[in-house]
DNA sequence: TTGTTTTTATACCAATTGGTATATATTTGT
DNA sequence: ACAAATATATACCAATTGGTATAAAAACAA
């Protein structure tokens, strides 16, 4: 690995848990300088502007979350236990999450929808391929007759998004880590009751 | 109504929605004179500082809200009425609610959760007071007996919550109303399922 | 080790940031 | 209608914004 190479990571190592508790906007050169040690010179060096760092920062984000799951994904051997190793991810992770200034999709879509499209297409993007992904496991389910014909598989996603997503949204808001535990707990029941 | 009263609900009229989508930072002293065709000088001799305009947005656009879901919920007569009357309330002015920028307890949390601790503060009250407003709802209708006993009120106020929250972020991040509108159809679904 | 390429620090830039002093308009109470 | 109070526009401010040219320093290949 590169010299260059080596730095760019650092930088993003350094500035990711600044643009997902910041923002976009609120996150500033000087931020991303303070935080690295690095002068000017470094940074756009490495990155051609400000976007690119932001846009490198989410996708570090992203990325620790997707590897992670997808870790916790690949025990799983049925419906079941696919559905539920996202619970125990956040039930794991959350912590961390919070650590990190919250979900990175829920920031970066709220951050940006209006200021920076390409941003906001990035969230929306790993929204989607979330979403795509709940939706497979429930229609694999589905044709393996472990879940009930008659659920919809776009309208238990969006729930099972919903219920993460506000959890930490809530617990965040008020600092009471309980509305998540308890969304996951709520959670966990709906994944059964959905089951054959 | 004095003339400085007036420009003050003028001016958070017009910044309302600006503040709302683009957020604290993202909203500069240039935007809030560009849209209100004011200069400066108007500006800061109705508000002390960029962060009280903000405020006052952010309890504008909250009052909106508040306002026209308190006309919905005093028709209301029993529990699932009042529960219902959420629901109508977001299919009814979902549109509305987008045009605006989305749900400004959700924008408003994620955007000063760091940053803005005042703001952050206004949007974790609105947040708790709607959240304590569910739960008295639900415990009026346990001694009520209209609830089943086995319910939960704190627990259903979250899962209320981010059915709602969750169906906004989605819908409004993948361009899709229809998660929002199954949301809410879910939520119906829950609502009668813990009702006796 | 040397010569070349790459990376970084320094110093600078114009534009914009939030904010203020003040003089001129405009309301307002009488 | 008039004087006092209030509100607004103009011109300014220092600090910060994102970004660049350049020269020194470090990494790299031979």
């Amino acid at each position: 690995m590169k010299k260059s190479e080596r730095t760019k990571q650092f930088i993003i190592a350094q500035t990711a848990a600044i643009f997902n508790k910041k923002g976009f906007a609120g996150t500033s050169m000087a931020d991303i300088t303070g935080s690295t040690g690095l002068t000017k010179g470094a940074i756009y060096g490495n990155f051609a502007n400000k976007d690119e760092v932001a846009l490198a920062a989410f996708a570090f984000n992203y990325g620790q979350i997707r590897k992670t799951v997808h870790v916790e994904l690949q025990k799983a051997e049925n419906t079941r236990e696919k559905l539920m190793a996202y619970v125990s991810f956040y039930e794991e992770y959350y912590p961390t999450i919070f650590e990190w200034g919250g979900c990175p999709i829920l920031n970066a879509a709220s951050d940006s929808d209006d200021a920076h499209p390409l941003l906001f297409q990035k969230a929306s993007s790993a929204l989607e391929s979330w979403r795509n992904n709940l939706i497979s496991i429930i229609e694999e389910g589905l044709s393996n007759e472990e879940v009930k014909p008659e659920v919809k598989p776009e309208v238990f996603a969006d729930v099972f998004i919903s219920l993460v997503e506000g959890g930490i949204l809530i617990a965040k808001t008020l600092g009471n880590q309980q509305s998540l535990l308890s969304n996951l707990e709520e959670l966990r029941k709906q994944i059964e009751r959905i089951l054959i």
